[in-house]
DNA sequence: ATTTGTGCAAATCGTTTGCATCTGA
DNA sequence: TCAGATGCAAACGATTTGCACAAAT
């Protein structure tokens, strides 16, 4: 859960992970890291670009993104469904979907708990888990 | 898991699906699942078809995944990335995810065992919980 | 005969890439 | 200066759709 005072913060950060601190990746990092955690994909985080006057291409959200990622500032949810959704808060947590809204909320992590994980198969071991709590309206 | 013994029970399933057994549908139905539990793309499964000298389109086979899911004898399963995986055990069970194949594999349901899940929110419920544990190379 | 399904090709959607141009160190 | 970033438009891969034709009830 990356979290920065001020751009210098931020610049740190971006060089720390050898990326240079340009106009474009300041100005995504703000809108991503200046609100609380936030769950987006590229399109939504483009319009909001936009929305704030801050002139990127969409290619270049892409980049950024996944150079975000990378770096471990963003992890990426796997959802079924085309769109790739990005979370700012890049500790081990769980999400609830919203099936109806196509929308993503964290579960506290405590709110979940494993008894017991499956063993992996010889030769391989868990990497992570991924936690999808799936949301419908009450009938 | 549905599971058929004979072209009989299968049009009947069909059938009570609403669906008319085609010459596609039947020949689709019988790869899905007259060899125990799989999980497949629309690809996967357009190419044994082909193989297997059953004359169907990339679309039909699209088409009829849908319904087979819509009518509960596949389920999707959401992994990141661009496929969409189909899975031909229905019951409620999790998945290995070997990440660096891009393949899927069935834990057994005794295997994960939850402490506790998160109360949902008010006015929804829980639909489903899906649960992903990803699997690398051990180093 | 009527409804439903199929195949093909074109359309769509999210995402990636190639390349010329620009920018930050 | 010059490696690294950006923007644009074209390319891409997975999936969907429109529509004429074929098959099932």
């Amino acid at each position: 859960m990356p979290e920065f005072r001020n751009d210098n913060e931020l610049q740190k950060a971006l060089r720390g992970a050898g990326l240079r601190p340009t106009r474009q990746r300041m100005a995504l990092a703000e809108l991503l890291f200046g609100q609380g955690d936030r769950h987006l994909t590229a399109e939504t985080l483009h319009e909001e670009a936009q929305r704030n006057a801050v002139s990127v291409s969409l290619a270049t959200v892409y980049n950024t993104l996944h150079q975000f990622t990378e770096a471990g500032l963003l992890r990426e949810v796997a959802i079924e469904g085309s769109k790739t959704y990005f979370d700012t808060n890049t500790s081990d947590h769980c999400h609830f979907f919203l099936e109806r809204e196509g929308t993503l909320e964290d579960i506290s992590p405590e709110a979940i708990d494993f008894n017991r994980l499956p063993e992996p198969p010889a030769g391989m071991k868990i990497s992570r888990v991924d936690v999808l709590v799936r949301l419908v309206e009450q009938d």
